[in-house]
Formats: structure tokens, C-alpha cells, sequence
DNA sequence: CTCATCGCTGCAGTCGACTGCAGCGCAAAA
DNA sequence: TTTTGCGCTGCAGTCGACTGCAGCGATGAG
């Protein structure tokens, strides 16, 4: 007998079994069919005739019934939830990818867990953690180092698939890239900036990770490519506005000050237009500048700022197509470049000379 | 014999046993302890001796153990994870709020489920249904609009704690409220432009929700306040770029020019700006602007624009304290009130007369 | 009339943790 | 020595869905 399921528990259990969700037993009851038809016909397995499916069909809708999904996702081992590591979802950048992430993850009957990290490698680990106990099918991940030691074991310690965005992580780990061709858009800039007359750039870059290092080599490789000698200053440090001012005085505040500097990432830009602003320049005239990442009004400020675009929509949508591939079947994968793209704006100008 | 559990599966099912998690059985053979008393001493449950406490500690990290949450949430009927649903976490405001939500949902042990609806009330619905089959033990909502059937049912028809954010939904529903105190903010930003001189002032407010009646009612009241004849030219659509061009547009386009606006929205922003450009004016001097809610780049802006700033993280901290405490206990709360200030900046100036 | 086939049912075990209960061993108190 | 009590164990049932298996009734073919 079924029934002794539902006599009066003698667990002293807490709410009410009166107001409790219908679960799979009620339907079977209600349709007049066996438990193993109703599980059948709602997984959409073959092997039930028409009237079988309409009738238990017909009486899961009246009970407004929907399965469980803890008790399906302990049987199946599938919680059908991914996790989302990032250091700070108010960046726009971020809020991007996680946008594109989730609008192809809820398409796909997916969950998304969101985490910030503050950008500290620890908590970034704790987080992967977390996601893992939460048994996620899957995650993406932006971490805040490449090769914290931390975050890096937390990885390793998860055993469902991850994409990594924007990120070169060690060759052992077994996850798959999403990354943006930061040498793309940045080289265009800075053959532009070349081009135009500049000899001393001045780069501001964040923690030592692959868009850095990319950054980095882009500009480098602009003053090859040119016949030049590399005559950069770089300046790295954590990304955030205040990093954005000090760079920008570091720049100038040489003997022979750079006449165009290129921020390594949109958090630099309010820094660095405050110091513009300080030391009363035009942008455009006393100095050029370049920002990486667009920001809602970098278009419309007063000169619009030149941007090195990217789609970081695309970036989050990507991560999650390849995410559900692989929860699908994990296999390898090569990592995936999208593309930057340099964007003149008044902000950038030939030096004046 | 609870060994027979570990004897090969008759079940086809997929993954290799040997190398899932370890499980609570596990942990008691290893610590030579009973399951009940594991689950005990993990669950913080008194009335265990220490060195047994001890023991269980000590097998559990060996193994590396965790409780499955899965099971755990199955019998505790519950999933320690909340769900947010709002428009856009492109959305700056959003996206603060979301943070300041999660930071304290994750230091109480709870995880957050972010969903999207891009602004569209049945997706609202959808995303509430959606939590709700994935029985998240409190929901944050920012619907689209108050009085959406779909949205409305879908919150009916959950049976959790909610918070409402910046939104005011029929008395009948169950619900707790987070607010901002636009009417104060905004009444500020006109009273000072009417004692300046304005007496033309435009307002660009988003569909018609709380926000918009409170900013509509405060500049009017202002007008009141000041003993003057209101003379407001409201134009209200969906928050974005383009509803600020084509508000910007009206405002201007009239016999009688308004001589300040004040946007109900950031989103607003760009497209006002855009208008403002084309038709070559200063603002400051030809125009005043006044903005609702920060934007980056706001305060670097030339001018910088002037604004009705909030805290959007304290917004989210505030909704997530309230979900919390309903979730431990369920009661009545009053709203939350939170406070909105002007921050005069110099895209608003005196009337030149 | 018999036998095979089809469609379905009911059973029972499984996923992993939780918990009320009976009971046991040991130690201290009577 | 008996009683009491504490601390713990083992059992079994529970949460809800899933699934392999045996089997049953109806149908149709031989």
C-alpha cells in the first residue's frame, strides 16, 4: 500500500503536508495510471499510447504538479544549474557576459548561480567551492588570477565541465577557453597612435593576466612592426580608478611625458580623466587616449573617448553554448578568440608638433 | 546490512560509483561512528561528547566530505538559495543592487539564482514560475510593471517570502517592500530649479510605476510648494536611449522651450545627451539637466551632470536582510524607506535672464 | 484454443540525509 | 548489587522521483 505514505507522519517535520506541492503519487491517483507511466510520460519517454500521455498529462495540469527538482536532481545526479564566478557583476563588462550567459542558459532550462569575488583570488575559490557543493552541472569562471594557488586547487577539485573567460590558466587544468584577441584591437590602436606621430605611449594594464600580457605585447609589437623602437611606459597594478590616476600621473609626470596613453581596462578610465581633468588638458590635443572596454558614455563624452571594442555579450553567450556541449559530452575543445576592435574617437589625434 | 547499498547497481545508471562523492555512510564507518550521530555532530545538533564530535570532524575531512545538498534539501525542505529576478544586470542600478544582495546572502550560506526578463512582464512571470519550481526559499523582485496579470499570478502562487523593490503591488498580495524615496530626491532637484528661475520643467519618467508617480508627484508638488502654477511637461515611456532622444526632442521642440529636465532614469541619459549634442546646446547654460541615479562617468561628464544620487547597493543589502528574517520567521514588515539626495553639478545653473 | 505481443501496472530498490525510537553498554549513585 | 542516567548505535521510515523487472489483461495471429 501506497497510502501509508501519506498517513500522519510521525516525524514532527514542520510544515503542514495539507498545503504541500502535489508530487508524482497524486498525479498517478488522479490520472488513474501507475507511477512509472506519469515518470514516463513527463520525461518525455517513448512507449506510452496517446490516451495514456493526454490522461496523466491532463491531471498533472489540473494539480498544477511539477516535479521536484531536488528529489529528480538526486536521482539523476543533475541539478540542471550552473555556476558563475566573477569578480564584480557591477562591472559592465561583466554584467555583459554574465547577460549573454544567461539568456542562452534559461533558453536551455538552465540556472544560473551568480558569485562575486571582490576580485580577490580567495574568495574566487571559496566561491568554485560553494558552486561545487551546490553540485552545478557546470561553471564559468573569471578568475581574478591565473595562477593563485587557491582558486587553482579549488579547480581542480570540481569535476564538472568549466569555461574559463579571458583567462590562461595552466596547461593541467582541463578546462575550456572563451578569450577575447586583445592583441587584435589594441596592436590596431597602437598603429594608429604610431602612425599618427606618437613615439611615447603610456600603457596601463591590471594584474599579470593574459589580457595584460596581450596588451602588453600588442603595443610592443606595433613599434616592431612599424621599425620602430619600443618606447613604452607600463604601468600595472589592480584595476580600479585610482590605479587609472596614479598611471595617468606617472605618465605625464615624467621629463619626457607620453602623448598618448592607453587604459588597459574600462575601471582606469574615471582615474585617468580625473587627472586629465586636474592638470586642466584636452584630450585629443594635449594628450591622446584609448580606453579597452566601452562604457555607456564613453561615446558621448566631450571628446568622445577612442575605445578598443569587443562584444561581451558574445563573450558570456559562447561560454555558455560551450558549456552545455560539453555537459552534454565532455570532449575537447580549442579555446575559442573573439574579436577587438579599434574604434577612432576624438579623444585620439595625429601629435600635434 | 547497510552494506548492500555499496554492492554493484542492478540499475544501468551512469556514472561509476567509485568515484562520487563520498557520502554520510561513509563517514561513519570511517569514524567508526553511527550515521545518526554524523549527522548530528555536521548538523551543530547538542548532546554529542567531544571526542566524538571530534572523530566525526576529523573523518569528514579526510574524505572530504560534504553533505549532499540535495538530499539535505529534499528532507529539510529547503535550498538556502534565493532567487532575483529583474530587468537587466546591464542595467548599472541592477547590477548594484544584485551585489549588494548577494554579499549578504553569501556571507548567511545562501546562493542566489539571477535571471533576467528584459523588461518584458510575462518573462517576469515566467522566470517567478521558474524559481518556484526550483524551490528557492525567497525571491527579490524588480517586476516591469505593477499590475501585470501573468506577473501578479506568478507571485500568488508562490509560496515563499518576497521582496519587492521600488515597486508598489496591490495591498492583497503578501509581499515586503524595499523603496526608494524618489518623491524627496526629486523634489529637491526642482525646488532648486524653480528657485532659480526655471518655470518650464520637463520630466522623462518609464512606464507608469512607483518611480515615476513619485518624481511626477514630487515636481509638482514643488511647484505647489513655491506657490507657483505647476507647468510640467511629463513624457512617459520605457526607460531607455531612445525615449530619451525623442523626450529630449519634445521637451525642446515646443513654442515654449523647457528650460531644465530632469531625466527619470539613467538609461535616459544617453539619448538626451545625443539630443543635446545634435541640436548644439551647453548644458549649464542653455539647458539644465538633472539625472536620476548615478552613472560612472556622470560626475566627469562636461559638464558634470547633475544628479538624484541612491545607494542601489544598499537597496539590494536592505531587500536581502528582510528576505532573510522572513525566511527564518514570516511577518508582517512596514516598507523600507530608503533616502534619494540632489547633487547639484554643473549641468544645472541659475536661469540666465 | 493456444501462444505471442503490446501496453501498462505495481513493486521494490535507489539516490543521500535526517530523525524518532528502542535499546545497549558503561559508569556512578543508591 | 541494583538502579538510574547518559551517550551512543542501529533501525526503519521519510523526503520525491526514477527505473528494471515481473507480471497481467487484452488483443490478434496461428
Amino acid at each position: 500500500m501506497v497510502v501509508k505514505r501519506f498517513k500522519p507522519s510521525i516525524s514532527n517535520h514542520s510544515s503542514d503536508p495539507s498545503n504541500r506541492a502535489p508530487n508524482i503519487w497524486q498525479v498517478a491517483k488522479l490520472a488513474g495510471v501507475g507511477i512509472a507511466s506519469v515518470s514516463r510520460v513527463l520525461s518525455g519517454q517513448p512507449g506510452s499510447s496517446a490516451q495514456l500521455t493526454s490522461r496523466v498529462l491532463e491531471a498533472a495540469r489540473q494539480l498544477g504538479y511539477t516535479p521536484n527538482v531536488l528529489a529528480q536532481g538526486l536521482r539523476r545526479r543533475s541539478t540542471r544549474s550552473i555556476g558563475f564566478v566573477g569578480s564584480d557583476i557591477t562591472n559592465p563588462l561583466v554584467a555583459s557576459i554574465v547577460r549573454g550567459a544567461e539568456s542562452v542558459f534559461s533558453s536551455a532550462g538552465f540556472s544560473v548561480l551568480l558569485t562575486n569575488s571582490g576580485g580577490i583570488p580567495e574568495v574566487d575559490a571559496q566561491r568554485i567551492e560553494v558552486l561545487r557543493q551546490r553540485l552545478v552541472d557546470g561553471l564559468i569562471v573569471l578568475p581574478a588570477l591565473e595562477d593563485d594557488p587557491s582558486t587553482l586547487l579549488a579547480l581542480r577539485s570540481t569535476d564538472t565541465p568549466v569555461v574559463v573567460i579571458d583567462r590562461a590558466l595552466p596547461h593541467d587544468l582541463n578546462v575550456h577557453y572563451v578569450l577575447s584577441d586583445h592583441y587584435n584591437g589594441v596592436g590596431e590602436a597602437a598603429r594608429y597612435l604610431l602612425e599618427n606621430g606618437h613615439r611615447r605611449i603610456g600603457l596601463a594594464v591590471g594584474r599579470d593576466v593574459r589580457p595584460s600580457r596581450e596588451r602588453i605585447r600588442a603595443v610592443m609589437d606595433a613599434y616592431k612592426m612599424l621599425g620602430l623602437d619600443p618606447n613604452v611606459m607600463v604601468d600595472s597594478g589592480t584595476l580600479s580608478a585610482e590605479h587609472g590616476e596614479r598611471s595617468m600621473e606617472r605618465f605625464l609626470a615624467t621629463a619626457d611625458p607620453q602623448t598618448a596613453v592607453i587604459l588597459g581596462g574600462n575601471q582606469l578610465l574615471e582615474g585617468a580623466l580625473q587627472t586629465v581633468r586636474r592638470r586642466g588638458l584636452r584630450l585629443g590635443q594635449h594628450l591622446s587616449l584609448v580606453c579597452c572596454d566601452d562604457i555607456p558614455l564613453g561615446r558621448l563624452y566631450d571628446p568622445p573617448i577612442a575605445t578598443v571594442m569587443r562584444d561581451a555579450g558574445l563573450l558570456g553567450q559562447r561560454a555558455a553554448e560551450i558549456l552545455l556541449r560539453q555537459i552534454e559530452e565532455p570532449h575537447p575543445t580549442e579555446p575559442i578568440l573573439l574579436s577587438t576592435w579599434f574604434e577612432l574617437r576624438g579623444s585620439c589625434s595625429p601629435l600635434a608638433r
